[in-house]
RNA sequence: CGGGACGUGGCGCAGCUUGGUAGCGCGCCUGCUUUGGGAGCAGGAUGUCGCAGGUUCAAAUCCUGUCGUCCCGACCA
């Protein structure tokens, strides 16, 4: 923004309500913080109206991905928000995306959305237009608010029912072609989370059919965060619980390899098993009795100490699969507590974790009341009937790549890179014409950005016991100047200087001119959280300097009146992105 | 949608068990004092106790229903 200004903004004009108390609705300290700052107010569950202060930020947010998206070669363009049912129709998506999808009618009777995303409008919009493979690429974006009827929810601008967001969707002729976009989009998506102060990383996600390197979610880094992750300090691999692979992770289970039954009476856990063996958790096999999408029997083993992951298993037995319930277990011939590989009854499928493949001796159930096996080997002893990957990695398993040990963090999904393929292109006849004047699909990618959460995941990152720590680039204000006597004429003169010089210098200045307690303007400029006051006291102006404070760390320092515009300046024009 | 909790001045809460005058803190208004970390004193205003039924002489309180909000799970920027 930095656009000069005539006059500071004033704190006893600005429309920013803070609460001295913690509203009862807020848990997260985004949530709560925003509200008590005077930046948004809930109209009901999850939708919020942005105040000055919040609207200032986002504003600058949604800058800082314009000036990225243009610079990537991505054009600007608006479409409506209310969307014609009958392109959601031609896509499927009306009865596949759920009762998220804000649907109404017009007075004519006539189908429309609120739209959630814009794939469908974006498609219908080029596919008349774009005929030639000599007009590709073409990768259109717009910044509206979405609208979502989520099921719940939550954490104020976290997950509302309408948000912001940046979308973007891009037209290429050529696989080569939409790779170069997606890597261009994915570079300028780690950029803007960079210059918006966000820690963050690029995972994997779970790409569903397509697989590959085809979908990556920016994940700013916060234990407030929906999403769990591991990543690898050492290679840089990183991926959503629900998409992150590993090494081999298992270890050998007690023996000496010869298939032993053991009486193990009662132990029907994992942890008594193992103590009773005196062996890890992780050399034992954990047998899950499930039903597939068909309703078919089937017996998933992973390791121990690993959980069964449920978007793999998705993949693997389709969607609708389930556990079985005790009485289906026993109507096959299972024993709750002592399934296993060996002995399994007629008709029950066996599908084992593909990091088990290796090894030799497993301590897993014998299908009979009250008896284990040890050294059951795969391939000698049982013979599963597909190797697939069912777990969830955990903190300390291997990295696919380097095989170093992986961490876990949760983190909050600001943004996500997709290549779509021709999904859309293909349902909704989006096609043009290749250099052999061949018909053919869009192949077209989808890029998102979600402008309000990246607000709220910045407050996240960002703050302390006394409120909101803004980095520079998206604060609504960066100098706060904080005259303790406004009302006496050497004070005031002063303020009127450092203030007139900090708008000269291009700086985002407000003043708090309201006839507060010095008490009240320290607790209201920390709590808004911008990232320096300058505090003008009679105590300092005796001696002709003013104290300069830096919200991040704390720290105060006393500035000759003269120089304090100008170090701040500096100081500030140094840290904006 | 399943599980849990909560709706009482603008905000945060008590009161409900055992029905009987609606209360506290903060904020707000007026005046005086105060002025470097959410001031003190004095005075004042603000409530159809979420809504609708029911029980009762009498309901914030008991019963039924309903709406709203928050938290935990399955979806997503």
């Amino acid at each position: 923004m930095s656009k000069t200004r005539i006059s500071a903004m004033k704190m006893s004009n600005l429309y920013a309500p803070t609460l001295k108390e913690d509203p009862s609705e807020a848990e997260l300290a985004s949530h709560r913080l925003m509200l008590r700052a005077g930046m948004i107010r809930k109209q009901a569950a999850g939708l919020y109206s942005y105040l000055p202060l919040a609207w200032r930020s986002l504003r600058k947010i949604e800058d800082i991905v314009r000036d990225e998206m243009d610079s990537a070669g991505a054009q600007e363009c608006l479409m409506p928000i209310m969307v014609d049912a009958a392109a959601w129709h031609e896509s499927g998506r009306y009865g596949a995306y759920g009762p998220e999808l804000m649907r109404f009618s017009d007075r004519h009777d006539r189908e429309f959305v609120l739209g959630p995303t814009h794939e469908e409008t974006v498609t219908d919009l080029i596919k008349n237009e774009l005929r030639s493979y000599k007009q590709l690429p073409v990768n259109l974006y717009q910044i509206q608010d979405k609208f979502r009827d989520e099921m719940r929810p939550r954490f104020g601008l976290m997950r509302g029912r309408e948000f912001i967001m940046k979308d973007g969707y891009s037209f290429n002729a050529t696989l080569e072609s939409l790779q170069e976009t997606y890597d261009a989009m994915k570079q300028a998506y780690a950029n803007i989370c960079e210059r918006c102060g966000l820690k963050a990383l690029p995972v994997v996600a779970d790409s569903g059919q397509i697989g590959g390197d085809t979908s990556v979610e920016f994940m700013a880094l916060a234990d407030a965060g929906e999403a769990s992750l591991v990543y690898c300090d050492a290679c840089g691999y990183a991926a959503d619980d629900e998409a992150a692979s590993t090494q081999v992770v298992v270890s050998e289970g007690p023996g000496d390899g010869e298939l032993e039954k053991v009486h193990t009476p009662g132990l029907g856990t994992i942890a008594a098993v193992a103590e009773f063996f005196g062996f890890p958790e992780n050399g034992t096999r954990k047998s899950l009795a499930l039903l597939d999408a068909d309703g078919s029997p089937v017996v998933a083993i992973v390791p121990g100490d690993h959980d069964l992951n449920d978007c793999k298993a998705e993949h693997v037995f389709g969607d609708g699969y389930r556990l079985m319930t005790d009485e289906e277990l026993e109507s096959f011939g299972l024993h709750k507590g002592f399934i296993g590989p060996v002995n399994l009854p007629e008709g029950v499928r066996l599908v084992c974790d593909k990091t088990l493949r290796d090894s030799k001796k497993w301590a897993c159930g014998a299908n009979e009341v009250d008896f284990h096996y040890t050294g059951a080997c795969p391939g000698r002893d049982f013979e599963p009937d597909a190797w697939e990957d069912l777990i969830t990695v955990m903190a300390g398993d291997p990295c696919p790549h380097c095989g170093k040990p992986l961490s876990s963090a949760r983190g909050i999904e600001v943004s996500q890179v997709f290549q779509l393929g021709t999904k859309y292109s293909e349902a909704m006849g989006a096609t043009f014409a290749d250099e052999n004047g061949v018909e053919r699909p869009f192949l077209m990618g989808c890029y998102g950005v979600g402008v309000s959460r990246t607000l709220a995941a910045s407050v996240e990152q960002h703050n302390d016991e006394h409120g909101i720590i803004w980095p520079v680039s998206i604060a609504p204000f960066e100098v706060a100047v904080i005259p303790l006597d406004p009302k006496k004429e050497d004070c005031s003169s002063v303020c009127d200087r450092i203030v007139g010089e900090l708008l000269d210098a291009g700086i985002e200045v407000i003043v708090d001119d309201r006839d507060e307690r010095p008490g009240v303007k320290f607790a209201d400029n920390d709590l808004m959280g911008f990232p320096y006051q300058i505090v003008l006291g009679k105590r300092g102006l005796k001696n002709g300097t003013v104290e300069l404070k830096d919200r991040a760390t704390g720290e105060r320092e006393d500035v000759a009146i003269d120089e304090v515009a100008a170090k701040v300046a500096d100081l500030v024009i140094a840290q904006r992105a």
